[in-house]
DNA sequence: GGTATATCGATAAAAATATATCGATATGCG
DNA sequence: CGCATATCGATATATTTTTATCGATATACC
């Protein structure tokens, strides 16, 4: 019998979610070379069960000590090993209007390990105005450019209306992962990972929760 | 016995991050003002559980019936009840930088119930330069007017370095609800409803999941 | 009007996730 | 150097979440 299957076995979606929360806490804390932090710690100070910080840990990183927990910059690297942050990556925008913009000129993405290379749009007239040095190209340049780097994840920022027609523009550019911005469902193949981001969705969702607390504690 | 809680028992985090898709789906769709749509339809559109789906829907609607399926028009607007997307409620931001003048330029909140109602910061010169007929404000007036017109809801777009100080500042002029988009880990009582908007690492995961459906399917 | 069928809603089973328990071990203190 | 303690890692239990099963019912067709 061949094995099914070969891949080290990857962590659930849960767990996947919490690990950047994580890293960003660790990352947060004023903490020296060789300085070590428990799962204990960590877990009160995110409010979290110390057990699952320990378990999610030991997915990804190489166990800590008894009595004193973890290296502290192992656990970093491990974390940014694991999460990809140390290999960059290219990937575009797709709709150059502010939140296109904002993205495209945003340098944080470097410590995730991501590229912003170019942003594009429809509209002749936004196009070339270079933002941070990076350049906006009109759409008809985006197969081209993206078959020639290669870019295999695409950011869209454009109107609702807009975004199915350009995702499947993308996927026909050779792009596999999306992140979608505009406010509506995309149908894309199963072979392609997707991830909407519903800004005011999530608001909605976090006045949810608000009147919730309200009306719970009396 | 009094009873315990009067609350009509919400639904789960799970639950609740599906609703809007529900709902975008819905309103994507051409459908007639009397047009019903089954469970079974959504599901396969939305590569769901139809099982799944009535038992999400079931919790926020008055049921549909056997045969056709839900009155679409109904489910929308129970959805739209449900999530608060009827009722306007303002907001704030800080930090003016490119995103947070995104925020507050985009119109699409109206449609949510959200209405963000200004944007402050703490550089003088970017200060009343009015974007999109919403004003721009020093930090110095956020405590007076998050007072006066009692705002709830406040999103951090400011570097992650004076996240946790801006948060502090929030919470002292009342605000109960932060959505915060600086990478970094914010501490809040807990009485306060935060959401942590990190899309850099929601890209980090999304290339995870690229990687392992890469090496899933041989 | 009777019968076939798509769909609902409820109940039950399964799977995934989170939490608790406990022995083992490294450190610090007497 | 022995003992107390904080923490780990593993196993077990509980809880939540998802998925399957099945009888009931409204519509369509004959």
């Amino acid at each position: 019998m061949g094995r099914e299957s070969v891949e080290p076995k990857g962590v659930s979606q849960a767990v996947l979610g919490r690990l950047p929360v994580y890293l960003s806490y660790l990352k947060s804390q004023p903490l020296h070379f060789d300085a070590s932090i428990s799962a204990t710690t960590i877990a009160s100070a995110l409010n979290m069960g110390e057990v699952q910080v320990r378990k999610d840990l030991a997915a990804v990183s190489g166990g800590g000590k008894p009595k004193v927990g973890y290296a502290a910059s192992e656990l970093i690297n491990d974390l940014e090993d694991f999460l990809g942050y140390r290999n960059s990556e290219d990937a575009v925008v797709v709709g150059a209007g502010k939140l296109g913009l904002a993205l495209l000129g945003y340098n944080g993405f470097i410590e995730y390990g991501f590229n912003i290379v170019a942003a594009f749009d429809a509209n002749e007239s936004i196009v070339s105005k270079s933002s941070d040095e990076k350049p906006i190209f009109h759409i008809s340049k985006f197969d081209d450019l993206c078959r020639r780097m290669r870019i295999r994840i695409g950011i869209i920022t454009v109107p609702a209306a807009a975004a199915q027609s350009v995702c499947d523009m993308m996927i026909n550019s050779g792009i596999l992962a999306i992140m979608n911005f505009a406010p509506t469902h995309l149908r894309v193949p199963e072979n392609i990972a997707l991830n909407n981001q519903n800004i005011a969705a999530d608001l909605a969702i976090l006045r949810k929760r608000l009147t919730e607390k309200i009306s719970g504690e009396k």
